[in-house]
DNA sequence: TTGAAAGCGCTAACAA
DNA sequence: TTGTTAGCGCTTTCAA
């Protein structure tokens, strides 16, 4: 353990204070620039400061603080087009605000999920920002953590029974737009390849789906409707819903989320390749590949950074917030059709 | 702030210790499970604890400890399939010997690099796992914190001159092989696109695609050999590259790295659509999607997985090592050439 | 086997 | 404007 202590030999206040004959006191003002100091003394302070490299240690503030200037990510898959751009949204306002990010994976579990929720909030984050993962109903732990104190703000998969901000998509005009799209090309027998049912995400972009159909005097016909549980983390899920499908002829295909788009055209292109370039595909993904794919499909991009950045700034606001807050956004985003 | 007072109003040890009528070093003791504490107290203690619910505050843990239980992560992009994977590797161990990560992104820069670098130090990280980004060729910042006692592993791209742990993928065997397998197809004019000379990764690829070359008695034209210096991060870069290449008439090309791979295929298809099924494409990507491509190509696999997974034993070794060490590793992992 | 006490580095109420 | 002091929650030496 040598090696650590080694490492903390890095000057602190009190050696600061000491060589300059001040109080630590004094020299925590000058550094954090609080309270009424003497333009003299921090000047001193501070260049001092600059001399031997001092780095306040985060740590000990965040005990004396009780707060640790760090927020914590659930989202379901790094290896995400739409998660990772919300990522690098979430960063860039938050390294902005010295906060810094623990990102979790939850893999589409709901155990994992709580696992690392607890085990983020024990490490005493001071904010959480989270996509529900597609097996998760049950909220009552994100409740009582809510509860103790922890701001929560929910991005992309929102529960409907939790009084927060939230930030998602326009899931309902995006499927609209997508579904009239396939509509406009000469479609009628529509497919649509979904989600969970749990998910906020599939109860807004079926809805819009139908609503397109209903627009279009197109009789919404359940059986094209099929589910996957997990969100296409298996094949197999995905291979089987190509199965159902294909005997009712579709003619075009909306798909509701970015694994389920790429993993269909997969097990089409597995199962039934010679239907792969006839059957129209319009699907949520913000893979920036789509440009390689074949057949190539109609895609609904989200404001992926955009989402991540409106969420952080929230969730910020809530963190550094004096007094509880009471009045909670639903922040809306819109899509953008891309076809190529 | 009174958000963030309640969160803390959970138990500590010393309310622990005054429930129970003890002292807080005895309670620390049973739960620490240390030192000699006779079993029936640590029975008392461990049931009354898991009654309220007991969690060790972490932050003063770090204090007292002068470490973290976290380690760095270091990578250009967390949008890039390599590096999610070789993440999820990390945090399968990570997690599983209760350290936790922090991720940062260089985007290829060696400013930000360093930034990042320098704020997770002063976040006191017990270790530091980093690829380096394509811009960086002065890694004495590195260096510094490495004599200070900042355990670092390095990995996929490695410094030379740097005395530590390194883990990568059998690089030059993994060209040897992709330019091989071109060759076996018959192609003559095997173009080679690759990253910054910086990069250990490049040195090693370049090899193995010379090797292969040599090997089948053609010669080595050094005129067909690009490299981007930012790694496929601008688009222009891959485009001119493209342009650069095509008056060479090549039949095939090797590519060296993900982002490359698929950045030119785009700007092929994008400037020379008619070309794109004629040259034959072998390159390094670890993306899931290959399948979905058109052209489709020859991929070279890294195992990722098994990259973070080996840094981070090696690293979490390194932390909790005695002794300062002095027999360091470097580990090479096998590729795999996959066609589709 | 247990307790008292010091201290990790920092902030902030209170006193001067 | 500055200093004194206490204390955040925990671990650990030393004494009992």
């Amino acid at each position: 353990m040598q090696v650590h202590k080694m490492r903390f030999e890095t000057s602190t206040i009190k050696d600061i204070a000491k060589a300059l004959g001040l109080s630590t006191s004094t020299v925590s003002r000058a550094l954090r620039d609080r309270y009424e100091i003497s333009a003299k003394t921090k000047k001193i302070v501070l260049a001092y400061a600059e001399q031997v490299n001092y780095k306040a240690n985060p740590i000990a503030r965040s005990l004396k603080e009780r707060r640790s200037y760090s927020i914590g990510i659930i989202v379901s898959e790094i290896a995400n087009n739409f998660f990772s751009q919300v990522i690098n949204g979430i960063e860039s306002i938050a390294y902005d605000k010295d906060y810094h990010v623990i990102i979790s994976q939850s893999h589409e579990s709901y155990k994992q999920e709580k696992l690392n929720v607890e085990h983020l909030a024990s490490r005493s984050i001071d904010g959480l920002l989270i996509a529900l993962s597609s097996e998760t109903q049950d909220i009552n732990y994100l409740k009582d953590l809510y509860a103790k104190g922890l701001p929560i703000v929910f991005f992309d998969r929102v529960p409907d029974n939790f009084e927060t901000h939230k930030v998602i998509a326009n899931n309902f005009k995006g499927s609209f737009e997508a579904t009239e799209h396939l509509i406009y090309s000469g479609k009628r027998t529509i497919a649509h390849l979904t989600s969970s049912e749990n998910l906020s995400t599939t109860k807004e972009r079926l809805e819009g789906y139908k609503a397109a159909l209903a627009k279009h005097n197109i009789e919404f016909n359940p059986q094209l409707v099929k589910f996957c549980q997990h969100g296409g983390m298996h094949s197999e899920e995905l291979e089987q819903a190509v199965k159902a499908l294909l005997p009712l002829n579709p003619d075009g295909i909306f798909i509701s989320a970015d694994r389920l788009t790429t993993g269909f055209i997969m097990a089409l292109k597995k199962t039934n390749p010679e239907l792969a370039h006839t059957i129209a595909i319009a699907g949520f993904t913000n893979s920036n590949l789509v440009e390689l794919f074949s057949p190539s499909l109609t895609s609904v991009k989200q404001p992926a950074f955009e989402i991540g950045q409106v969420a952080t700034e929230l969730l910020i606001s809530m963190i550094e917030a004096k007094r509880p807050i009471t009045e909670f956004e639903i922040r809306i985003l819109d899509t953008e059709l891309v076809s190529t």
